[in-house]
DNA sequence: AATCTTCGCAACCGCATCGAT
DNA sequence: GATCGATGCGGTTGCGAAGAT
């Protein structure tokens, strides 16, 4: 028996979504939580799958979402992890805080990928492009990035590529006139890396907005030290979403960022809370504080 | 000013994975 | 262990905007 389709073709709008849709989804997640993604479309009144519901809400609703070009350090971190991890990019935004996989693959594949070439450095291996290309089962494990630092998740067959990265990052660094510790340090996911961005951080090479997003990530690592799969859950749809608000200490950026979300299409609801899966109590009390009404005005 | 080309991003598609039964 | 449904993930596409001719 095949499987059943997501949704009934028939009847399902496609396409980009309007404002309309945005406020209805927007309104029924704030009040009742994402139970179930399939049943939410009919519940909330729209005629989408519940797939693409759940695209729209992740991708751009959701209200931890940063916006607007990734800075320095985070595209040193998504390079760092990239090298490490792959095309994970799910697993790169995790470690990125409001931002989403499709963004950081997005941004990779028109940004990034160019600024690498550009350099010489081969987006894929991140070798020089010049040197002769050797096959990933040619990469010497003790050389490429100490494979008992790697991810746990790296024994995954995807990750086919653990390149040693460590001169390709520093001709990245130099060339972005980022001062960065060596990748092979930065890009560690065991205990040691927060260590290495903390001693960069302090070492005074960050702009305070970088600074600020690197001490996120910092929060981010200890809670994965404190639990290897921690980050993953509680980044992915999270049923309990404790842990996204603990993530997400606060949005300093509250205020100002208001301004994006009377923007219509253009923005999303990042002023609202973490209450996306707080779900019972954690989402009215959230709710309580907001005045739904206003969504209405703004849409 | 009109047309063509390139770029960037939102959204879709299909497969993979996970959890429940 | 097998099956099924729901969700997650990564690759790809489509389209509007911006830039070039």
């Amino acid at each position: 028996m095949g499987r059943q389709p997501c949704c009934d073709k028939l009847g399902v709008k496609k396409g980009p979504w309007t404002a309309e849709e945005d406020k209805k989804l927007i309104n029924f997640i704030l009040t009742n939580g994402h139970c179930c993604w399939r049943a939410v479309p009919k519940l909330a009144g729209l005629r989408r799958c519940g797939k693409s519901c759940r695209l729209r809400w992740t991708n751009y609703l959701r209200p931890d979402l940063k916006r607007g070009l990734l800075s320095e350090a985070e595209e040193q971190l998504v390079i760092d992890l990239h090298a490490r991890l792959g095309n994970r990019w799910s697993k790169i935004a995790a470690r990125l805080p409001g931002r989403t996989d499709n963004e950081i693959k997005n941004h990779w594949n028109t940004h990034i990928k160019k600024k690498l070439l550009k350099m010489g450095i081969d987006p894929v291996t991140h070798e020089p492009l010049d040197k002769p290309q050797e096959t990933p089962s040619e990469h010497d494990p003790e050389v490429s990035l100490s494979s008992s630092q790697a991810d746990p998740m790296s024994g995954s067959p995807a990750n086919t590529h653990q390149p040693n990265n460590t001169h390709v990052m520093d001709e990245y660094n130099s060339s972005s006139s980022s001062p960065s510790a060596s990748s092979a340090e930065n890009c560690c996911a065991g205990a040691d890396e927060p260590m290495v961005l903390l001693e960069y951080i302090c070492s005074g090479g960050l702009s305070g907005d970088d600074q600020s997003f690197l001490m996120d990530s910092l929060w981010v690592d200890e809670s994965q030290a404190a639990g290897p799969t921690a980050l993953d859950s509680s980044q992915k749809e999270n049923p309990s979403g404790q842990e996204v608000a603990g993530l997400f200490p606060s949005w300093p950026e509250e205020s100002e960022s208001f301004s994006w979300l009377l923007g219509g299409q253009d923005c999303g609801v990042h002023d609202f809370g973490g209450f996306d899966c707080l779900g019972g109590d954690g989402t009215t009390n959230i709710l309580d504080g907001l005045d739904l009404g206003m969504i209405d005005k703004i849409f």
